[in-house]
DNA sequence: TCTGAATTGAAACGAACTTTCAGTATGTTG
DNA sequence: CAACATACTGAAAGTTCGTTTCAATTCAGA
């Protein structure tokens, strides 16, 4: 489920963070982070599983603390869809990136376009308006469930993914 | 603080609803519905005082539930901007716009931008995706509060209007 | 006016966090 | 390496925003 992704530089980069904030290095928070940063994004209900896969001693209550620090820190952010649980995106080695939500599977799939942000700038412009940052979010199908309409649901393909 | 909008016509509006769907016409539903009708968008707790104004007796859940109804209408939208409270957009005479959102003052501005939906499309048609609906929010500084940054805030202007 | 179904308000409930607090782990200093 | 000041942790209680339950009331059609 959860990719092997860069795991030195992972702990690194949170140790690196709590060093330069005078916090101190848990095991906890080694765990939590190094689960977190090696996929893409979560909610804090399945980090906490995953975790607990891993040490069951640890309480949601520090999933959550953990993810927040991470968000100062620019290497979270939160990602309100709908109105359900807050997805934590990691974005400790992505840029800025928009989403498309399959809203029958649940799959996300993030974007970028040049061009879409051009033309905000011109919006904002026009209304003598500053921008710091935005969300875009196009909801719809994706290819797999609008082929499967009507008929037998598809089978689960990238929920979290 | 409401604007004297279409009267006659809000009232209208729901009647027909209601009477489409078999409900009652009760005058909390009435009130609610017109303070509601005669604005842009509010949150439940504003609607909430401003239906007290009139007729104290009526609770918030009513307001609640009466604005469940206007959604499931489309005479009123849903909005989750941040992770704050629901705002409710009244769309009753409006079609679809995205929204620009001053992080200072609270200050919302609609806008829509034909451009901006050509190139969402064009995104989602690289993504095989068929997009039902969207979300753009672009958060930032309005122009009065940037001129005033750093300096004393600046007096309240339209938070909800 | 009668009557049954829809509606209402209060209160209990629920989900998703957040805060509080006493005990524990950490990293730094000596 | 031991001692110590602090930060950190988990549990439980508390918030916030919203939903459900339920007895009493109101509405609208006959």
């Amino acid at each position: 489920m959860l990719k092997p992704l860069p795991k030195a530089r992972s702990s690194d980069l949170l140790r690196a963070r709590l060093r330069e904030h005078g916090l101190k290095l848990t095991h906890q928070r080694e765990l939590i982070a190094e689960l977190f940063l090696s996929q893409d994004h979560i909610t804090v209900e399945e980090l906490y599983h995953e975790v607990a896969k891993n040490d069951p001693s640890i309480g949601i209550i520090t999933v959550y603390r953990t993810l927040k620090l991470l968000c100062q820190w620019d290497l979270a952010q939160e990602r309100h869809f709908g109105k359900g649980k807050t997805i934590y995106d990691n974005v400790a080695w992505k840029s800025h990136h928009d989403h498309l939500i399959c809203t029958k599977c649940g799959r996300i799939i993030e974007f970028s376009n040049f061009q879409i942000e051009k033309f905000q700038e011109q919006v904002a412009g026009e209304h003598e308006f500053r921008i710091t940052f935005h969300k875009l979010e196009l909801y719809g199908m994706c290819k797999t469930c609008d082929t499967h309409v009507g008929k037998r649901p598809p089978r689960a393909h990238g929920h979290t993914a």
